[in-house]
RNA sequence: GCUCCCGUAGUUCAAUGGAUAGAAUAGAAUCCUUCUAAGAUUUAGAUGUAGGUUCGAUUCCUACCGGGAGCACCA
């Protein structure tokens, strides 16, 4: 409706210039909008505002020219100019058509063309499985779930995928943990168990077999708890075993982007776009896991997608540089590469901040948080907020507010909802005469209802996710009204 | 010192450069006691400070104040 909207405008302009009443000038994206205000419409632009200037005219004056022009559209209950804004309004025809046309595309409804089944990979919680998920994951792994879920709503071909840290630094540390000799790090009750069930030659042997046992134990379930599935699991070892590590070195030396330096390889990444440049292998003969994270981009890129995103915590923001001077590097476009950098989650108890750190054993982890209020209060609350602010957490609140929690109001409506299709599962019903949908309880509704698809679009182009649980929230306060107005079953009796 | 994010009702959060800054919750008032719940309506209450750009700024720019994160041959 919008880009109809949008080019009945931009026609009138034009036609307008044809006249001679505007003078020629290179037409400006017209912005239509959905206003705050509903009296104000339910579609809006500013053109006029946007023209004055070019044509030294008031804005009213150029605002009702265009509306003569457009004159009358179809499904349109009508147009107005008010203080340069042009007003336009949907007819009840229309909008009663919306609903016979839903009913048609039933879970289609809100699909879209827009991602050109373009390829899309997310890349999400990548937590090292060297303990369990906690609170910070949860952030991130209900982001990125519902983020991709969004691109696939628009029409995007997406890879949900889990970047697997099972080599390397961390390994050792945690074989270390687990032997619980002196350099032992992280802290717990599964290092205990750890401790009892897992023996090996090596640190590293003892590592690598308490990170399997930590993935499929633990993050594996945790992250089905979540309601998370990811298509792929991606393991770093797995690109030492192809020997990818050495290829990209390779390549990037072919490129002239490393040097040696004290005995160590460098990645000249100072001139492309980083503060700085880069250690691939260090003087002890180890690579690093960015030598890796290079490997791993590469084999991203080879795989053909067109988008990579990548979920990063507040503490990895400085990673973007440097992976995007790693794609322009090896010849990649780096503008096909994206972060949703999400702010810290912090943890607080009675009012006071408990720093979380896998390493001292201080931290909530997100099967608790799911098991004290649930899956749907959990991923409610983390999507709510944009990312761009950190999430201060109080587990004793979250779990007094479950109560009056706004979720409560989505999952009432979903239960309402089911219960009336419950009653008239056997019953044939025959809806065709939808010009019965006239109270303002049932246009309000219907007018929520369709703006699904512009919020699937708007969140698939700026990845702002807590738009998701207001418009839910939004419909079913619209349907509790609609409820509570228009009695369905006045006529049976129950 | 440099880089990034954030300062909005009592509280938790919204607001593609637009119209009277929206919700939720807590407060006040009224209704409902249910088509399975925790339902509906009304009401009061906020943009850190100082400039700038703009017809118009919560939004963009600058400075300052305050909170957080990062600046390793760790990830």
């Amino acid at each position: 409706m919008k880009e109809e909207i949008k080019k009945i405008i931009e026609k009138a302009i034009t036609k307008l210039q044809a006249e001679k009443v505007f003078v020629n000038f290179d037409l400006p994206e017209i912005l239509v909008e959905t206003p705050k205000d509903n009296t104000h419409g339910d579609y809006s632009t500013n053109i006029a505002m946007v023209l004055s200037k070019i044509l030294q005219k008031n804005p009213n004056e150029i605002a009702n020219l265009i509306r003569e022009k457009i004159g009358e559209i179809k499904d349109n209950g009508k147009i107005e100019v008010v203080g340069g804004f042009i007003n336009f309004y949907l007819s009840k025809e229309y909008l009663q058509k919306q609903i016979a046309e839903i009913l048609k595309q039933k879970e289609k409804f809100g699909n879209l063309k827009f991602g050109k089944n373009k390829k899309i990979n997310v890349e999400f919680i990548s937590a090292n499985p060297t303990g369990p998920l906690t609170l910070g994951n949860g952030r991130g792994g209900f982001g990125g779930d519902v983020l991709a879920n969004v691109f696939i709503k628009a029409g995007y071909k997406v890879t949900k995928e889990y970047y697997i840290n099972d080599t390397g630094n961390q390994i050792k540390v945690l074989g270390h943990s687990v032997l619980k000799d002196v350099e032992a790090v992280y802290k717990g009750e599964y290092i205990e168990e750890l401790n009892k069930k897992v023996k090996g030659k090596t640190v590293e042997d003892v590592g690598e077999k308490a990170s399997k046992i930590i993935l499929e134990k633990m993050i594996k379930p945790s992250v089905k708890k979540m309601g998370i599935k990811f298509d792929v699991w991606f393991s770093e070892k797995s690109l030492y075993q192809k020997k990818e590590v050495d290829k990209v070195i390779l390549e990037l030396e072919k490129n002239n982007f490393t040097y040696k330096s004290e005995n160590a390889v460098w990645f000249k990444s100072i001139n492309i776009g980083d503060d700085k440049d880069r250690v691939l292998i260090r003087t002890d003969g180890i690579k690093t896991y960015f030598a890796s994270d290079l490997a791993y981009l590469k084999n991203k890129f080879e795989r053909g997608f067109d988008q990579l995103f990548f979920f990063l915590g507040a503490d990895h923001h400085g990673y973007l540089a440097r992976l995007k001077a790693g794609a322009f590097a090896l010849d990649y476009d780096k503008e096909k590469i994206n972060t949703v950098v999400m702010q810290m989650v912090r943890l607080f108890e009675n009012g006071k901040e408990v720093k979380m750190s896998k390493r001292a054993g201080t931290y909530v982890t997100i099967d608790e948080l799911i098991d004290e209020v649930g899956l749907d209060v959990a991923r409610f609350f983390f999507l709510s907020r944009t990312p761009d602010t950190q999430f201060n957490f109080d587990l004793n609140l979250a779990k007094e507010k479950s109560d009056n929690n706004p979720v409560f109001k989505v999952q009432y409506a979903y239960a309402r909802i089911f219960s009336i299709l419950k009653k008239t599962k056997n019953q044939k019903l025959n809806i065709k005469n939808f010009s019965l949908l006239k109270e303002s309880a049932e246009i309000n509704l219907i007018k929520q209802i369709i703006k699904l698809p512009e919020i699937i679009r708007n969140t698939a182009q700026d990845y702002q996710t807590q738009r998701l649980p207001q418009y839910a929230l939004d419909l079913a306060e619209n349907f509790h009204s609609f409820m509570k107005d228009v009695k369905l079953f006045r006529l049976t009796k129950i």
